[in-house]
DNA sequence: AAGTTAGGCAACCGCTCATTT
DNA sequence: GAAATGAGCGGTTGCCTAACT
């Protein structure tokens, strides 16, 4: 049986509200409470609206103490903490922001704090001073309470004040001080999915996490190559990822091709000198690395950070038929936004029994250990 | 000056989950 | 226990404007 219409979807208006609609529907809540069915509110008070539409309004624009646009930067690191954490649950957001609609949020991050942090700006900023006078006119016409963006226009100019600042991302100055939020709800990696128990599990999660290998990224370019030889003199390929604004490395992942022509590939973790083969003999990988290397999963909600604007490339190629490859990330840095997202993650599973430091350890952030 | 493109944001859509009957 | 109902949520759309060509 299908669901019955909350609405005559025929005689309900729809598009802007008007002053007098937000007027009627405002003074009624206002003095009646929405009565706990939003449904019935709109015939109750004469609107033609939806019931739905009637409680977005009230929520997003017509409750009290809401504030609109001037997100501050303590505002984006809190929004970027919990996103880096819990990814797009706008909901779980707004409630550590007084005042702040799941909504705002959602529109705030995807069309400025992403761009900000990213530092990616296909053209100037516009004046958003002259856009905000004109944005609230039309507000007004429109019946929107939007009380004009101002201190937008500081986050813009600030953004655009540089050509540095638009090239480099920005992400907050403090990223690497903040706390890791406490959520009043479970974050999902813990109450739901699969249960990670154990250590293999517990790693594989991490480097899904903290970064991304994957033959994608060869390139047969030469151009603006440095030269590196292994230990025993091969020539190797030398590929680095770079994330955020950080060169560090602290794991990679190489290969080598054997007496055989066989390209073998090992993760190598600098700071343990773990070194693990995760090829065997015939070229087969082992199914964690396969999974690893051919997976196109990233993080939830942070496929922005595996960018191509992101990644700085580079191939050494060695003209000899020895070649060894290494993808560096910058893991071992604990200034960037990846170190806080894995300090984050590795929080999480205190609870599990698994300390900070041990997961933290995983990534070889020195001072893990 | 006119047409096109991109950015910002309010609002809608459709889904899931919780509660009620 | 199943169906009906409502609330809430995240994703998407459409409109308007500024910027660009």
């Amino acid at each position: 049986m299908g669901r019955a219409p909350c609405c005559d979807k025929a005689n309900v208006k729809k598009g802007p509200w008007s002053p007098e609609e937000d007027a009627k529907l405002k003074s009624y809540i206002e003095k009646h409470g929405t009565g706990g069915n939003w449904i019935a509110l709109p015939q109750k008070i004469g609107l033609k609206r939806c019931g739905k539409s009637c409680r977005l309004r009230w929520l997003n624009y017509l409750r009290p103490n809401l504030k609109h646009g001037g997100f501050s930067e303590e505002e984006d690191n809190i929004i970027c903490s919990l996103y880096v954490s819990i990814g797009s649950r706008w909901s779980v957001i707004a409630a550590q922001l007084p005042g702040r609609t799941d909504n705002d949020i959602k529109n705030y991050w995807n069309t400025r704090l992403k761009k900000k942090l990213l530092g990616k700006h296909r053209r100037e900023p516009r004046n958003r001073g002259n856009y905000n006078s004109v944005k609230q006119e039309i507000d007004v016409n429109r019946g929107s309470s939007n009380d004009g963006d101002s201190s937008s226009l500081s986050l813009l100019q600030e953004n655009g004040n540089t050509t540095q600042q638009q090239q480099q991302p920005c992400w907050p100055q403090n990223i690497n001080n903040m706390p890791v939020l406490p959520l009043q709800v479970p974050l999902p990696y813990t109450n739901q999915g699969p249960c990670f128990n154990d250590q293999d599990s517990i790693k594989k999660l991490l480097i899904k996490l903290g970064g991304r290998f994957s033959g994608d990224y060869y390139h047969p370019t030469l151009d603006g190559l440095n030269l590196e030889f292994s230990s025993d003199g091969q020539q190797i390929y030398q590929e680095q990822v770079h994330v955020g604004s950080s060169s560090a490395a602290a794991a990679c992942i190489s290969s080598t091709i054997n007496n055989n022509n066989e390209v073998q590939f090992a993760q190598t973790d600098q700071y343990s000198g773990v070194h693990n083969l995760v090829q065997g003999q015939g070229g087969n990988f082992t199914p964690s690395f396969e999974e690893m290397v051919s997976s196109s999963n990233y993080p939830d909600g942070l496929e922005f950070l595996y960018n191509e604007d992101m990644i700085d490339h580079r191939i050494i190629e060695s003209p000899t038929t020895t070649v060894t490859a290494t993808i560096t990330t910058n893991w071992g840095e604990t200034s960037t936004p990846l170190y806080h997202h894995h300090n984050s993650i590795a929080s999480n599973y205190q609870s599990q029994g698994v300390t900070q430091e041990c997961a933290l350890q995983y990534f070889s952030y020195p001072g893990a250990q």
